[in-house]
RNA sequence: GCCCGCCUGGCGGAAUGGUAGACGCAGCGGACUUAAAAUCCGCAGCCCAUAGGGCGUGCCGGUUCGAGUCCGGCGGCGGGCACCA
């Protein structure tokens, strides 16, 4: 190690009146990385517990935003504390780097989209640096690379083999701007999540992901993410959506075409005599053959079809329908039929596409039945009411209750009727107990040029087949012409023609690549072996993964985590990882919001451009009044964006990373105020203050064998900080870290007022050293700087050990004790800790208030909570 | 509509059922200074009162010697999902 080789800071860094950040931060950043302080190897050492943490890798937009520097210091601080508590971490960092805005640059400006986003990236790469983060930049990785994407081609036939992709026609969602099919999961109230264009429905050829082959194992071990938000586990299980009912099928009276019967996805089949209609979607085979009838159905259909998603759909949350003149047999009752409608509220995509209609018990069947005047028969009665009196008004009883005139299952309850109705249809053979899920296959092919090239070759006589292992990586070709529209790979004019690998004939290379979202879903498996000539290496793997603290927005919740849990348990499968899970513990950030500017003709304003004084804003340039708006999440289209870049310039790194651990705590939002980072600056320039000082005046010596009243109680400051801080490192609450630290300098301030004697700078030094390690995770650079100053020659805090507490010095001297009267605090006593009660007790009704409150009146109770409180409840 | 979460000074927030408001920001007073900046010291929930007292953690009620914290109900704000049969 280098410690030896390392000099003090300069005279100028360590003893001016102030903190020359610039120079400091460049300098230590200089230090570890010459030190190699961060490096660990791709297998975990043993002698050390090994701590992988993680941030959400960013998009390479170009810049780096107030969000990143929040979520990264967050996950600095950890992994720097982790490291000195002695663990082995990993803390590695790359690029999500495929994606649509680096083909609008194309498009837009010409630029290449490579070149775009590696320039991107080496900008955003030195902010980081700019932060002092303690991050493996051994290990970047950028998923445009073809280090990367061709592992994760390598990854994707594996998963071919292993049955877990699967090619087929599906109705997709297409995004007419992008030019591009989206995920259920990324159209957002028919519009896609980027575009915002409405979507439309397009039949394509496609590739998925079989990720429904685990759904009940992606529901059921969210239980065991103890360590999760529970909102994200939650909505996840919304999402994978399990249900539990029967399908059931009713025979139509006479045949439709080649249709005899209708399927139903049902989950209260306990329901069935309740029955009123039979409800199919329009985008079902039947509704197909009675359009063919009848063109008023016909007219119908396609009115469905165009409301869709569209926001024609929001506006008639109106159920309607069409009745078809079919009419089907019930399954229960012998004779009866009932009549076939069209409707607009059934999916075709969820379930079977049709339903059986029971007004009585479903809030939308009852809104369609009173619309069209069919028949409400009530066969569910709600705890405590009367089977005479029971009727159903605009509300649906939706709730269990007591079946009545509902055949052979009068009498039973809602769970027990469910199993007797499904074990009649399965008796009957028409139909059985199901269980249905709302999660569907993840469709991943995009017709975007600039992703990840699926490895697969089209011949018309083999069909598709995969590239030959020796011909991977599937490189992106890199001259790509971008000025028509559509896919770019798709009408280059050679990369498509190749060979068939089997048969040698002329094929075609598939030119869809993959949803971003797959190059997400499994890097931080890469990062454990990133320069393997697999997708992962199993030792590294195995040794470091399940990634220990995962840290970003809550944005993410459902997609990109849950495709990271499907890829973890696909990868499972395949035999790339061992793990189960692939982030023990989750920890979602808030945002980082900022008040927002307009001019008087309402445009927006940078927060550079306008003077913010307590009574209100005007323009920098001009001196005119500037309105302010509301504090919301920093955006370019409310211009109301702070830039790292300029804050470290003007700040240093130490008070930006300060400034956004203090105060908020880390899962709320919290705003970014221009006073806030004046603060963080100033605690920076009076720790520096506070302990030069004490380098300068003070000498490493002996531990003196007594210590006097004041050097006593700046000790026991110390050392309750030391726990307290690594008490609140541990609980994710940085806020108060930051204000334990706020009080310990107070603390040292006030002993170094004091007349100066051997013991009480013996413990200024004591205090000095300690806060100097206890900042080290939050301000890295300043901790250094105050190190070495304090014991040049000592090595860098970066590979220091965590300070302990001494358990002696966890208490106060003395301890306040609150005295109350029937609950109500009339006085406070001083006591030697721990105290015997009977003798608290007797200083409580001394107390000179107390005493004359409780004089002539009856002392009844008195209850004493050691160290804390003594109450005394008085008669009367 | 359903499901989560939240509600504490001027503001961000702190508080294992035990002195509510730590710490910071903004504010006020003072010291230093020719002055300012910087720095240091102090004050600071509201109301009445010069000892002290009343009220106070969205509202109403409950449990408890004691409730911001636990329980029941109501209100407000924010977020997520949403014809999922």
């Amino acid at each position: 190690m280098t410690t030896d080789t390392i000099s003090p800071a300069s005279p100028a860094e360590a003893s001016s009146a102030r903190y020359d950040f610039g120079a400091a931060e460049t300098r230590w950043q200089q230090a570890w990385d010459s030190a190699d302080c961060f490096s660990v190897p791709d297998v975990p050492p043993a002698d050390r517990p090994k701590y992988y943490v993680l941030e959400m890798f960013p998009y390479p937009s170009g810049q780096l935003h107030m969000g990143h520097v929040r979520n990264y210091t967050l996950g600095d601080v950890l992994a720097r504390f982790k490291r000195a508590r002695g663990h082995a971490v990993l803390h590695p960092m790359g690029w999500d780097a495929f994606g649509l805005p680096a083909e609008n640059a194309a498009r837009e400006r010409g630029s290449d989209p490579a070149r775009w986003t590696l320039d991107n990236i080496a900008a955003m790469r030195g902010t980081l640096k700019r932060l002092g983060l303690s991050l493996n930049w051994d290990r970047e990785i950028a998923t445009c690379l073809p280090d990367y994407y061709g592992q994760q081609q390598k990854l994707f036939l594996d998963l071919w083999r292993h049955g877990l992709v699967e090619r087929r026609d599906a109705l997709v969602n297409w995004d007419p701007i992008d030019q591009t099919v989206l995920a259920n999961e990324q159209v957002i109230d028919g519009r896609g999540w980027r575009s915002g264009a409405v979507v439309e429905k397009k039949r394509l050829s496609q590739w998925f992901l079989k990720i429904t082959d685990f759904a009940p194992d992606l529901l059921s071990a969210l239980d065991g993410l103890d360590d999760w938000p529970e909102r994200v586990r939650v909505m996840q299980a919304h999402w994978i959506g399990r249900s539990e009912g029967a399908r059931v099928r009713f025979a139509l009276d006479r045949p439709a075409g080649a249709i005899e019967s209708v399927e139903v996805y049902t989950t209260r089949p306990d329901t069935l005599f309740g029955m009123s209609f039979l409800a199919i979607a329009a985008d079902h085979p039947l509704a197909a053959i009675a359009a063919q009838r009848d063109p008023a159905a016909a007219a119908f259909v396609a009115e469905c079809r165009s409301l869709g998603t569209s926001e024609a759909a929001i506006e008639s949350a109106e159920k309607r329908g069409y009745d078809t003149g079919l009419r089907v047999r019930h399954p229960f009752i012998e004779g009866a039929t009932f009549p076939v409608w069209i409707a607009n509220f059934v999916l075709m995509d969820y379930g079977t596409g049709a339903v059986f209609g029971c007004p009585c018990g479903d809030q939308r069947d009852l809104d369609f039945a009173r619309k069209y005047g069919l028949p409400v028969p009530v066969v569910v009665l709600p705890p405590g009411a009367d089977a005479e009196q029971v009727t159903v008004g605009d509300t649906a009883l939706d709730g269990d209750g007591i079946l009545i005139h509902s055949g052979f299952l009068d009498g039973l309850d809602t769970a027990a009727g469910k199993r007797a109705a499904i074990d009649r249809l399965e008796a009957d053979g028409a139909g059985r107990g199901v269980v249905n899920w709302r999660l569907r296959d993840w469709g991943i092919s995009r017709q975007r040029a600039w992703g990840c090239p699926i490895p697969v070759i089209h011949c018309t006589a083999c069909g598709p087949q995969p590239v030959p292992d020796d011909q991977l990586p599937v490189r992106l070709p890199d001259d790509l012409d971008f000025a028509r529209p559509g896919n770019a790979l798709d009408h280059h004019p050679s990369w498509k023609h190749v060979s068939c690998p089997r048969c040698g004939a002329a094929a075609l290379r598939e030119t869809d690549t993959c949803d971003t979202f797959v190059d997400s879903a499994w890097y931080f498996a890469r990062f454990t072996a990133p320069h393997a000539e697999t997708p992962t290496d199993r030792a590294a793997a195995d040794g470091w993964l399940p990634v220990d603290q995962y840290i970003g927005g809550i944005e993410h919740a459902i997609l990109h985590l849950l495709y990271a849990r499907f890829f973890t348990r696909a990868m499972r499968a395949t035999g790339h990882l061992g793990v189960d899970e692939p982030f023990r513990r989750l920890f979602t950030q808030g945002m980082v919001l900022h008040e927002s500017y307009r001019d008087a003709e309402g445009s927006w304003l940078y927060p550079d451009e306008v003077i913010r004084s307590t009574t209100g804003a005007v323009r920098r340039d001009t001196g005119e009044a500037v309105q302010i708006g509301r504090v919301e999440k920093m955006s370019k289209s409310k211009r109301n964006t702070v830039s790292p870049e300029a804050i470290i310039d003007r700040f240093g790194a130490d008070t930006a990373r300060w400034f956004v651990l203090s105060d908020s705590p880390p899962e709320r939002d919290m705003e970014w105020t221009e006073a806030g980072v004046v603060g963080a600056a100033r605690f920076g320039q009076r720790v520096f203050r506070l302990v030069s000082q004490v380098a300068a005046e003070t000498q490493p010596a002996p531990m003196p064998d007594a210590f006097g009243d004041a050097a006593d109680t700046l000790r026991r400051a110390t050392h309750r900080t030391i726990a307290a801080v690594t008490e609140a490192l541990e609980s994710f609450t940085y806020n108060t870290a930051v204000a334990r630290l706020h009080e310990l300098a107070s603390a040292l301030s006030d002993a170094s007022q004091q007349q100066r004697v051997a013991d009480l700078d013996w413990a200024r030094r004591e205090c000095a050293e300690t806060l100097s390690l206890l900042i080290g995770p939050m301000m890295p650079h300043l901790a250094e700087t105050l190190w070495s100053a304090l014991l040049p020659g000592r090595g860098l805090v970066a590979e220091t050990a965590w300070p302990e507490a001494d358990a002696s010095l966890l208490v106060a001297r003395t301890v306040t004790i609150a005295v109350q009267i029937m609950g109500k605090l009339r006085g406070t006593i001083e006591m030697p800790p721990d105290a015997p009660a009977e003798q608290v007790i007797a200083a409580a009704e001394a107390e000179q208030n107390v005493a004359r409150l409780i004089e002539g009146k009856r002392v009844v109770k008195r209850i004493h909570v050691p160290n804390r409180i003594v109450n005394l409840v008085i008669a009367g």
